[in-house]
DNA sequence: TCAACATATGAACAATTATTCATATGTTCA
DNA sequence: TGAACATATGAATAATTGTTCATATGTTGA
């Protein structure tokens, strides 16, 4: 990353407060969460969190939208993944602070 | 961390969403990306961010509270600190991900 | 094509929260 | 002690956002 010298455009820091938004509400954590050793669809992870199917779906959306999860049709089912290790190493380093 | 047949309980994961929610607004980022050379008093970080130092304080209680910054009194002054490098190492990832 | 199913979406509401203004608290020094 | 300064706090407001309900869209198989 920058080093102080190079302090991130304020722009940056915007993008970086939304991304960071994006994890912090525990609904979208418990769908992180369930996602973390497999891809599911939108109703499995609705009845694994014992939620409406349409909270889970908006908040899929906002995962999605942030390019956090990523998803695979097949045939009815729509399942999603994590996009990327990124995000493992994000919730990962948060829960050594929360955990210490 | 856990591995997957151990889920971090509901408590924690809400715990979690609540220190990425402390990241997840732009004025406390610039807050903390400011600190990340050196400590600075109340005063001196309100006039390099153009804000106003009820602003700023009220911000750096959240913070504080969430020991993410610790102070450090001297005279009339009080002088925040990033309160480890956990800290760093969180926006770091953070910004990783957006500059990808 | 139509019924059944899975998912997405829009509107509405309640709750949370960032900022501002006004003022209180606390510290220094003359 | 009292004036000047630095920071904190409370109340009010505006804006954002998570959830629900109702319904739309899209897919499959008969």
């Amino acid at each position: 990353m920058e080093n102080q010298n190079n302090i991130p455009e304020l722009e940056i820091l915007f993008e970086l407060a939304d991304l960071f938004k994006v994890f912090g509400d525990s609904t979208r954590l418990r769908i992180l969460y369930t996602l973390f050793d497999d891809e599911h669809s939108v109703g499995e992870i609705a009845e694994t969190l014992g939620m409406e199917q349409s909270t889970i779906s908006h908040q899929l959306r906002v995962l999605r939208t942030n390019k956090l999860v990523k998803i695979r049709r097949d045939g009815k089912q729509i399942y999603y993944n994590l996009d990327d290790d990124h995000v493992k190493k994000v919730i990962e380093m948060g829960l050594d602070h929360v955990l210490e």
